[in-house]
Order: C-alpha cells, then sequence, then structure tokens
DNA sequence: AAATATAACGCAACTTAGTTGCATTATGAA
DNA sequence: TTCATAATGCAACTAAGTTGCGTTATATTT
C-alpha cells in the first residue's frame, strides 16, 4: 500500500525527486534531511514510493540502496527496466535511457536483470 | 598483497572453492565455517584470494557479497567478466559463462560494468 | 468549526554486514 | 631449533536498515 496523506514529510521528498534528474542514496538523503525527519520516516517513505511507482531502487557500487524518480510508472506497472551508471569521479549516479539486451541464457526463465556501469560521465570527461 | 602463508584457514577455503562450481555468501561461508574460523579471517581471506585472482566477487539481489571461483585470473588480470545469475526457487547463484554486450553510451566512458540476473534456474524450472 | 479515526511520525532499541586494533599463535625461512 | 612476522581470534566498533510503540497530524465526518 502506497501513500494515503500528503504529509509535510512526503511533499519534502516528492520535491527532492521532482527537481533532481540524479539518484541519490538513501544514506545520502537522511543526511540531506536529518534536520526535517527521521531516518526511519525516509525509509518508509520510499517504501511507499516505491508502491505508487514514483521512485525506482537499485543497488550501487558498494551495495547501497540508491533511488531515482520512475519515468512511465504507475502502481501497477513499472516499467523502470534500465542500466545505472556511477561516475568513478563525481560520483554521481544516473539512470541511463537506452535498453539493453540480455544475453541468451538457455534452459533459464529470467524475471528481472540490473545492470549497474561503472566509469567516467560525460561531464567529467 | 595476497596470500603468503598456507594457513589451515587458507586451505579450508581454498578447498570450498575448488570443489564448489556455484558462487556462495560472505554470510552464508561464515556460517559454514563458525566452527572453523572467526568470520574476521574469513573476510581477510576472501580479500587476498581476490587479490591473487582466486576469486571473484560481486554485490547480489540484497545488496549482500558473494563470492566465486575465478576461471582464467591471476594476480595482474582479472577477465572474469561476466553475469551473475539467481534462482529464486533455489537461491542459488551461479556465473553465466556467456558474454554480453553493453549498450552504446555516448560520451560515457566505461570501467566496470556488472548485470546481475534473477529468475529461475534450468534445475529447478 | 469541533470531533474523531487512524495514517504517519519520532524515538529508542535492535539486527546484521562488515571493519579495526591488538594481543596471541603458527608458518616458513634461517 | 630459533626467530621474524604473517595471520588468527576476539572484542569492540561502525554503519545500513528494521521494529515496536507512544505521540502527532491529516483528512473525513459530524
Ligand atoms: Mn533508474
Ligand atoms: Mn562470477
Ligand atoms: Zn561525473
Ligand atoms: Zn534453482
Amino acid at each position: 500500500m502506497g501513500i494515503t496523506r500528503q504529509t509535510k514529510q512526503v511533499k519534502t521528498l516528492l520535491n527532492i525527486f521532482d527537481n533532481n534528474e540524479k539518484a541519490i542514496s538513501v544514506v545520502d538523503l537522511i543526511k540531506l534531511l536529518e534536520a526535517q525527519m527521521n531516518k526511519t520516516t525516509v525509509y518508509r517513505i520510499l517504501d511507499k514510493l516505491m508502491d505508487d511507482g514514483v521512485v525506482h531502487s537499485f543497488v550501487g557500487k558498494g551495495g547501497l540502496k540508491w533511488y531515482a524518480k520512475c519515468q512511465d510508472c504507475s502502481c501497477e506497472t513499472h516499467n523502470d527496466v534500465h542500466p545505472h551508471f556511477q561516475c568513478k569521479t563525481c560520483g554521481e549516479v544516473e539512470c541511463l535511457s537506452v535498453s539493453f539486451t540480455l544475453p541468451p541464457i538457455n534452459g533459464y526463465m529470467v524475471e528481472s536483470a540490473s545492470l549497474f556501469i561503472v566509469g567516467v560521465c560525460s561531464n567529467c570527461l
């Protein structure tokens, strides 16, 4: 079940994702919002925003959780199957708007796949 | 720097990877070996086996670290760039001996990429 | 404009993965 | 057998994420 009440904290988080193309880690979110809300609240709101198809999450380089705004998702359909890229230089993480084809693996049923790419972004090159 | 002394603990871990095609998580390794060695030792030996090109690691579904034997790696060259697969049914994680091509991303320098696939393995289908 | 039901929040305490410092042990070379 | 030191065990710590519960605030009803 997703969000039912538009609390001050929910609005704050929605605002962050609306004005931010890049992905952001939970750790950074908690640090950024420590004056405004509890870390438990951050985790809980993120969970609900996931349910609502507002954001999607993925596991980054060090095993940390990252979140980014969904493009064309809703409660019912999560279409955000795209690679994620982390820049070694500036540290920023972004969703790549490209589709990728999985290698052929006979006899396996594929349910989901995540591709994480590390390198140097166009700004830092 | 890698391993310089063939301790009992090192032999135990080498033996596990030699007799095991599948990948294994650190958590499972620690549980499996709790009677034989300390968890700190497990982490430290795995680090060194990485340096020596004996094993490689990757981040699994939940952000946990997994390890598997390298095929053709050494201290100098780590060639193990392949996807990893986790079966939802049996939970086993394996290295896929297939190569995959990255999607074209103009203006970015790619350094490494990891592809993690979740589904049902051939045994469980 | 109250009253009210309850979703959501804050807080503290907890769990778990992984790390660090240091005293002790055991390996391999001299 | 001696000896330097790599490696281990242990305890304490850090950091990410979770849980339970009492309190607060939102949105609906009266
Ligand atoms: Mn994304
Ligand atoms: Mn592998
Ligand atoms: Zn960059
Ligand atoms: Zn299976």
